[in-house]
DNA sequence: TAGTGGTCTAGACCACGCC
DNA sequence: GCGTGGTCTAGACCACTAG
């Protein structure tokens, strides 16, 4: 198999440190590099990304640690996939293809005045628990007729996070009323709509994303 | 000066692209190597840090382009610092000494029964409009004495970010009555708490605070 | 003084895209 | 076949910490 040594040898490390306190110690990066026979820059680069992700934290001239688990590093939505997976179910609600309706998608999509885009609302649960609708656009021009018969793979929005770049903005606000009943809760109570943009790399808009979550389910968090 | 290389390079590059249109490449690894005189490993580096940014991205077998500037990197927090600076002002409502009195507080500074804390209330105004209402925690024992005479660098929440890590989580609620008047919301208008913890990198927590942020002037938002 | 992480070099080979 | 980014090597020197 072609994997990198780098993702081998983090690999090794994470089995390594599975299970140590928090603030212990681990091998200095020349005995790494000894032991598993890399080069000190390949050794590096595995602890590098470690230390990115927040398992592990370097002391200048004096070593490396075991991080504390609780202060791993998080982001949202990418949290809400890795904290569920297998225990999210999605319930489509409604689905249409539409033009010329709400004017924030257009600019959100960067569409033109008569471009269609997809408008997809479900509802999210965890452990069947209601935890968040979701309410997602896509222009109708970046979705194959293929893709169009199996949804399935359009909605999968893990894919496009992982290439792309993500944007959130946070928006309090009263429940919606036609979505109170649906995430069980009272009307009048505040949550958050969190907007979420995906983009390609060169800027360009591909999904749009408004999260109503109830914050009694869902608790929204970053560490970084 | 003792300053890298890989930092002087990744000023260069910053220079060299100012004002450049998204998607347009840069020079190759080899190129800018040979002109800066520094080996491919450190050009690397530098670019490496700017794609991290996303100021930069890399089409493999390709090339590496200038980003899109809507999209580099922002996180909340750090980025009400970086949109002012300058342009932010504190003003003080309310400090003391206190023991014994809101649970939550013992909790997350990880202190026990008798610990005191400092607690501070300052608006927190951007160009003289006021954005939001900072409840600040610190334990009276992570403050030495000379600080307790000059808040201000306690205060300075910049400092530990830097060399610590940040957790953040989102609550929705209505703005609190007593910090309506001071926001110049009106009662019953739906607000973001913001609860930020700042660790040590070995899990010892520093300081706590609460953001109550004014939806209708601070954008509250992340790209990565 | 010995050991650590931080930086840097001058090569090398690979898989892949484009012509 | 040429150029690109991605990976990897086997050294090197530095500043700093700790015994």
């Amino acid at each position: 198999m072609g994997k990198p040594k780098y993702l081998i040898i983090k690999e090794s490390l994470l089995e390594s440190i599975e299970g140590q306190e928090a603030n212990t110690p681990i091998q200095s990066e020349r005995e790494i590099s000894a032991h598993l026979n890399a080069s000190r820059m390949t050794v590096r680069r595995a602890i590098e990304e470690l230390v990115e992700e927040g398992i592990l934290y370097r002391d200048k001239n004096k070593g490396t640690y075991v991080g504390d688990k609780k202060l791993h590093k998080k982001t949202p939505l990418l949290l809400l996939e890795e904290a569920s997976k297998e225990d999210t179910t999605y319930n489509i609600i409604y689905f249409d293809v539409k033009t010329r309706d709400e004017e924030d998608i257009y600019e959100k999509l960067n569409m033109r005045f008569d471009d269609q885009y997809l408008r997809v609302v479900r509802l999210v649960s965890e452990k069947e628990i209601p935890t968040s609708v979701e309410e997602v656009y896509i222009a109708r021009k970046n979705i194959s007729d293929e893709d169009m018969r199996n949804l399935d793979t359009v909605l999968n929005l893990d894919h496009y996070i992982e290439q792309g770049i993500l944007n959130q903005v946070f928006n309090p606000m009263i429940v919606p009323t036609q979505y109170a009943n649906l995430l069980k809760m009272k009307i009048n109570e505040p949550i958050i709509r969190v907007d979420s943009l995906i983009s390609q790399k060169d800027g360009r808009p591909f999904v749009f994303v408004k999260s109503y979550y109830n914050p009694n389910k869902k608790k929204i968090e970053i560490t970084l």
